[in-house]
DNA sequence: GTGTTTCCTTGATTTAAGTCAAGATAATTG
DNA sequence: CAATTATCTTGACTTAAATCAAGGAAACAC
């Protein structure tokens, strides 16, 4: 991240400073750092965990959006809600113990607006999340359920193991039990 | 689209002038405006007609993902295509006569690069078409396609007369076989 | 370590939408 | 305008995945 932000020509005091101006926040597992409806007033990375994204529909069922850790050095958050302090359409919620980064939004906002180099940086780092977005949904529409899982199993082979399936499933558009078949079917192979 | 662009601080020359970089372009019914694996090296909008952009599947099937027109006032391109000047996984094709504005990469490039008020004004536009595409994202989750129907129809009442219905249901995430059995379901009630 | 809750698997059944195929209707072209 | 092509509708059938339900395994709490 740091390297990142030197190619926006940030120095190492204002990186520094960027670092000393969040506070490490701890989030047990099942806790949310945002519910629907809430407003998104902090912009998270993640430094130890998990962090997952979910929307829910009027069933109650819900629908995994993201994971989010520390080898993807993304930001977190629920982009519109933190951008127009607007309620939000997602939840985030620690599926593990976790700790993270989290910079309040009037701190963001105002480097945004001051600082032109911060500014494209940000932007830079929110880019990455809608091509990663883009092609999760172009992989939705061209992959079978079992191609996506496949994918998913090579891209982060160690979320298999610490995050409940059920989660997994809902990401890749499928129940916990086609998944479980899907599992059966590809380790006979 | 002046209007926005005055609230970024742009004057009435500089707006003027970015409207004479612009090129008028006339594309005919099922002409493409950018093929998959090309570089999208044009920004377009809409003066007249309706554009669509979707992806194809490996058995050739379309998924419509976008339609502009006119009223939309949105950009038009594969986003990351034209960012990155890499081959694009969208095409972008008009579905009736169309004109479009065209602003060339360069320009574009180059005005977001000196352009701060520019860069902004850019950003704006850019995050409002992905508050739409998550929105509808969120729909095709939580609202069956008989509402989805009804909401595109609420929402584009003139598009449902001007262009093929099988864009819309490809648009909807379904078949037209199925969006045919939803239209006679609805009128029967 | 035992009890309890959470999570995963498996089987039986249902269902919504897809596929295939054939006509009907509308639009376009020469 | 007639002929051709594109689009839409309808019916019969298939299918992939969802749902429902139950049992087993693992994780967690006391």
């Amino acid at each position: 991240m740091n390297e990142i932000m030197k190619k926006f020509d940030l120095t190492d005091a204002e990186i520094d400073s960027f670092w000393a101006n969040a506070q490490l926040v701890k989030f047990a597992k099942k806790q949310h750092l945002l519910e629907e409806k809430q407003i998104n007033r902090y912009l998270y990375m993640v430094k130890r965990g998990v962090i997952r994204s979910y929307v829910k529909d009027s069933e109650g069922n819900d629908y995994s959006k993201a994971f989010f850790y520390a080898k993807t050095q993304d930001f977190v958050a629920s982009f519109s809600s933190f951008k127009f302090q607007k309620p939000s359409n997602h939840f985030l919620e620690a599926v593990v113990d976790s700790e993270v980064w989290a910079w309040h939004y009037t701190y963001i906002h105002d480097k945004l607006v001051a600082d032109f180099r911060f500014y494209r940086f940000f932007r830079y780092c929110t880019d990455n999340l809608f091509i990663r977005w883009e092609e999760r949904e172009i992989s939705m529409l061209r992959e079978t359920p079992e191609e996506r899982y496949l994918v998913f199993q090579a891209e982060n082979p160690d979320l298999i193991h610490t995050i409940p399936l059920r989660y997994i499933a809902t990401y890749l558009g499928i129940t916990p039990e086609t998944l479980s078949r899907i599992r059966k079917r590809v380790s006979n192979e």
